[in-house]
DNA sequence: GTCCTTGCGTTAGAACCTATAACGAACGCA
DNA sequence: TGCGTTCGTTATAGGTTCTAACGCAAGGAC
């Protein structure tokens, strides 16, 4: 999208136009009607082409919906970044995470939601998760508080099993917490966005903010 | 699939039986390819019928999806039911959820799993989620710790919005812890069962036992 | 400016899918 | 034994992904 203009070629150019035009489709329809609803032949005809000419830009759907994945975990990179940029207090990153989720629900539930049974995520997309979970560790690693001296069990089992982070240098308690942010919040925003609280009456913002609120403080709280 | 032979006439039976099969037959397309992969087709195929032949027994793929969603909600209550029915603790439901989604990761997607856009689910099933709730309230009510007196704000929400839990007589640490058990097994399991943890090394049954170590101590600990 | 190659978009078609319509046969009930 | 309901069939319409083969047009080379 932005490096449509930078490409060498004229046909290069228009190719990377094309393809981005038909990604744009594509988010359209995923906005309206979900991933698995999403049809090439309905972008083909949106855009006055027909049918497989979208087979010179895509190898097929499976190919187009991976670009969507990857875009989708840009974004939230992005967003988590911005939001990390300056003072980098874990409500922050969190706020950043619920806007975003909230701003595209289907966006979400394509990077969090069910997945497919074949499927297994490329290399450079699991470089990206990589990426926000660092975001979400120096995070963490910042707001250890006194209380995160005594170690959990879990604790000590993270010390053990740490390649995860990445060589990152946090403390158990830091790691526990990041594990502990990001499933706690997936929770809260997977249920709101599938409609599991709807009937209820209670406000879900209300709901989240208490979990970051618990996050805030004691991280793995009473273990042991 | 009980009530197969206790159908009164021999039609009604039958069809009993062969609507048990066809279902059967979902369940096993379901467990190996997913939701998305089920077709009717291949189902009538399988069991030696010929495609619009199922018809006779669903009106179409969403019923039958329903069907299999309203059967996966009743197995779940079930579980938890058992699990509830003795000592009560919190802890145990927690196992026993846990074992259930383990059991078939698949029928616990088509449960908690990204939703069908337009699809809305029918009364019945919504009752039978209360009934789950209804089984945690209880759980959480006979849970409640002398800690828990401190009101937190979203304590004072959830007393102020108590609809939801259909005149459960909880306290409102009771209802928040309810929705904490739901929120945060939700989010562990559904990340691990999604495939988000493999790479990582650490073992998911550990960050779920200590996710229900935490639970089961303070309930909004640090709230206000 | 002219040729030649490359790539784009087309139509045709195979193999799926859901779902409806119309027909014939079998089954159960009286 | 007859009759009506129900079942399973085939045919059909319309949808999907995706491959193959063809023609045209645009870019680059000279």
């Amino acid at each position: 999208m932005t490096q449509a203009e930078g490409g060498a070629t004229p046909r290069e150019r228009y190719r990377a136009q094309v393809r981005a035009e038909i990604k744009e489709r594509a988010w359209e329809q995923i906005a309206t009607a979900g991933a698995s609803a999403l049809s090439l032949n309905a972008i083909a005809k949106q855009m006055g082409m027909s049918g497989p000419a979208l087979y010179r830009y895509f190898r097929g759907r499976d190919e187009l919906i991976t670009e969507l994945v990857r875009d989708a975990y840009r974004s939230l990179a992005d967003a988590v970044g911005a939001a990390a940029k300056d003072g980098a207090e874990v409500a922050a990153l969190a706020h950043a995470l619920r806007e975003w989720a909230l701003a595209d629900p289907h966006r979400y539930f394509l990077v969090y939601g069910t997945p497919v049974p074949g499927y297994h995520a490329p290399d450079d997309i699991t470089a990206i998760a990589s990426e926000i979970m660092a975001l979400l560790l120096d995070a963490c690693a910042g707001a250890v508080g006194p209380a995160d001296a005594g170690a959990t069990p879990f604790g000590t089992h993270l010390e053990e099993n740490r390649e995860w982070a990445g060589g990152h240098p946090a403390p158990p308690a830091a790691l526990h917490r990041a594990l502990a942010f990001w499933t706690r919040l997936h929770g809260v925003l997977s249920l709101e966005l599938a409609g599991h609280f709807t009937g209820m009456r209670f406000d879900p913002a209300q709901l989240f903010a208490a979990e970051v609120d618990a996050l805030a403080g004691p991280p793995g709280a009473r273990g042991a």
